[in-house]
DNA sequence: AGATATTTGTTGTCATACTAACAATATGTA
DNA sequence: TACATATTGTTAGTATGACAACAAATATCT
């Protein structure tokens, strides 16, 4: 395979990654709601989990453990999440959505599928399955 | 569609764009190459396009003005570029790559071919395709 | 039990993304 | 010509990503 053809993809990946997060942010901006994307995807998943140790967190929404440390701070500092001693471990923290936390991802789950059911028009499903399969092709090819 | 089935294409694409950038950075590393992808993509583009002032070559790259104003300042200390005054317009520079600049991207630019293809390991021309129109399709879903 | 290694979370530093605001310059128009 | 508007590049502020180094706590191993 010419080496010129998929030279692009990274560009490609990049831009596109940063458009669909830009958008999404634009709406949370666009309602004066103070609160970042990535920090969405925190809460988010604390939604689903909300036991998890800051390590387990990282792990499972991609972020490292000093921009993890970083984005509970913020979200702390919000009223949204709240870190609580660990039972047997004192190393550890688990972190919770407070009351105010939960209401958020209730009343934005809704408009962000709707965000990202706007990203995927003229999409297919199986446009999703073989995106999905090529990623984590190259995720793996490059994995350590 | 169901929403679940593509919730996650948002976050697939941000650990994927990282990830390609943490490999090609780590490589930069590991030969002591003091530069970072992203003033690579830059070096690269004017070695194609080598008389291009400041915002034709953020829009090109992809990177916004305030950016790019950082990314040639630290290429210009480094030595890879140089600012020149336009000839007509005195609110432009044109940027230039040095002698140094040239010989870096000659140098490097198979190494990141290399680099490139172990990404697509596995993967087709057909894949490739896909991808690109896929991608394409979500960023223009979401372009201004 | 005690030395050593590992895990967990934090802090610091640098680079980049994005937004807003700004000065200098160019352009368009009355 | 004079004034309003647009463009170009810069600076500042905040958030995130990557990496290195660190302290405290825990686990491991003899």
């Amino acid at each position: 395979m010419a080496t010129e053809l998929f030279s692009t993809y990274s560009y490609l990946l990049d831009r596109t990654a940063r458009k669909v997060k830009q958008y999404a942010q634009r709406r949370f901006n666009a309602e004066n709601y103070d609160i970042t994307v990535d920090q969405w995807i925190i809460i988010k998943r604390l939604n689903q989990n909300n036991d998890l140790n800051q390590t387990q967190l990282a792990e499972i929404t991609g972020k490292d453990t000093p921009t993890l440390t970083r984005i509970i701070d913020i979200l702390c500092k919000k009223g949204l999440t709240e870190r609580r001693i660990h039972a047997t471990d004192r190393r550890c923290f688990t972190v919770h959505l407070t009351e105010l936390g939960t209401q958020t991802v209730a009343e934005w789950t809704p408009k962000m599928a709707e965000i990202r059911m706007k990203a995927w028009e003229n999409l297919t499903e199986e446009d999703y399955i073989n995106l999905k399969r090529i990623l984590d092709t190259i995720y793996n090819n490059l994995d350590d």
